[in-house]
RNA sequence: GGAGAGGUGGCCGAGUGGCUUAAGGCGGCGGUUUGCUAAACCGUUGUACGGUCAAAAGCUGUACCCAGGGUUCGAAUCCCUGCCUCUCCGCCA
């Protein structure tokens, strides 16, 4: 949410960067909404002062057994005058509030403007894309061919867009979240947290998906509990309503968890495989950061996220998203992209890491306070540490050989029991 | 699922309709005293949204005693609903 003084007194800088990102002008009656709003609570205000001191007086005059009667009729009729105001102020505060929640966070001034994904800037590549000397099988045909995916039995269990995993193939997943959080937690100073799976919709604020996304999400029946979509809501909403200590400051954490996502709206988009899942594992990496420190957060949180990529010897890419590709929340975003040789060979996103600022801190009340001085709203940020659903699929296409097995990295092979090599097997 | 007890400032804790602008204590901050530390003493203390102001400071208004409704001239206090915590019982990985 932004700042509504910063709205009030920067209304054209906040029209201009909402039209950077191809946001719809959501600030048309803000003005008149706001000026309306605090002109009603000027006068609730004032008579609410008056009641309050009219009603010291009743309080005097009952205590020295005098009549009171006209006071009490006077006040009765201030009473219903504050009612319809508050009514009026109210509902002016609910419209404002709305119309802030729908707004995104404003880009930074370093993300590149532009409307879509393919204004997006790139900014570094790593590694060389293995040149095959066979044709390269996609991932949904090599894993069943192992015996270690099976799509078909997860649409008769579930539906589509899950699926079951074997034998080495689940112990792959397994091993690929072990090697991620050991990486995190010992080499880049991350804590481990393991939050609830489920969350209530307060939460879901605090983040932003909700009120906007609520489409994009598992809601649980007659409950308030919802799925979450990333480790990334729970995590975040851990100091909700907190004030951190500066020196604390920055806290990082990284959590594994499962994700859901109703994936209303892409039907059709990447309907063969794992890529598209409404459920997947995911390695997240959150920090809670000083405003004036978090943009060198962002960028540390790039590299730790590109370490597990580098380490597992998959070649990516870092691309800058532009100011019409960034989520709701994002001031800027570094996505990750890895490269799998399936379909002709090409760069696929495998990890998003985002600086909101104190977009969300702003929604969530995530504040902190020097040594001196008042509290102010921490920045948050938060990116995948991986996608561990979409690493296993990259492992499977960039690793496979001629005779359909699959390469286990060295890296990974401490997590595999020693493992260098998955060979066809029988699920059974 | 059943029965009961609770939810008050950063923390502890008083408070059953108006002398509460939330007592008292702890902690924090500032100061006095002191060879240093400790102690003692004095002062101070949160958040949000407004008003005033060029702006900040300051001054000032309102709201906030889990949340949302209600009763009343007046609610931390009374009523209703919800949420959460704790204790006991039942069920359970």
């Amino acid at each position: 949410m932004l700042d509504l003084a910063f709205v009030r007194e920067n209304l054209e800088f906040v029209r201009q960067k909402l039209a950077d990102r191809g946001a719809p002008d959501l600030l048309g009656d803000f003005e008149s909404l706001d000026r309306e709003r605090r002109k009603l609570l000027v006068e609730a205000g004032s008579l609410k002062a008056r009641k309050n001191k009219v009603s010291d007086e009743i309080a005097t005059l009952k205590k020295q057994k005098q009549d009171a009667s006209a006071l009490i009729a006077e006040m009765k009729r201030v009473g219903a005058e504050i009612t319809d105001l508050d009514g009026k102020a109210k509902a002016q505060d609910e419209k404002l509030q709305e119309t802030l929640k729908q707004i995104p966070n404003l880009p930074h001034e370093s993300v590149p403007v532009g409307r879509s994904a393919e204004d997006n800037q790139e900014i570094r590549r790593w590694g060389e894309p293995r040149k095959f000397d066979f044709e390269p099988k996609a991932h949904w045909n090599l894993g069943p061919e192992l015996g270690i995916l099976d799509f078909d039995r997860a649409a008769k269990i579930t539906g589509a867009r899950f699926a079951v995993y074997y034998g080495a193939g689940a112990r792959l997943e397994r091993a690929l979240a072990n090697f991620m959080l050991d990486l995190h937690t010992r080499e880049h100073g991350y804590t481990e947290v393991l939050p609830p799976f489920i969350v209530n919709s307060t939460t879901l604020y605090g983040t932003g998906q909700l009120p906007k996304f609520a489409a994009d999400l598992f809601k649980l029946e007659n409950s308030d509990y919802w799925l979450i979509p990333t480790a990334e809501v729970p995590v975040t909403n851990l100091y909700r309503d907190e004030t951190i200590e500066a020196e604390k400051l920055p806290i990082k954490y990284c959590a594994w968890t499962a994700c859901f996502r109703s994936e209303a709206g892409s039907y059709g988009k990447d309907t063969r495989g794992l890529i598209r899942q409404h459920q997947f594992q995911k390695v997240e990496l959150v920090k809670f950061a000083l405003p004036e420190q978090s943009y060198d957060e962002l960028e540390s949180m790039t590299r730790d996220a590109g370490r597990v990529l580098e380490e597992l010897g998959l070649p990516y890419r870092v691309v800058a998203l532009s100011t019409g590709d960034m989520g709701f929340g994002a001031a800027k975003t570094y996505d990750l992209e890895v490269w799998l040789p399936s379909n002709g060979g090409g760069y696929r996103e495998i990890s998003s890491c985002s600086n909101c600022e104190a977009f969300q801190a702003r929604r969530a009340g995530i504040r902190f306070r020097r040594a001196q001085g008042k509290a102010e709203f921490a920045h948050t940020l938060n990116g995948s540490g991986v996608a561990v659903g979409r690493t296993w699929l990259a492992i499977l296409e960039n690793y496979q050989q001629a005779d359909g097995s699959v390469v286990i990295p060295e890296a990974l092979r401490p997590y595999l029991g020693g493992m260098e090599r998955i060979e066809p097997q029988s699920p059974t």
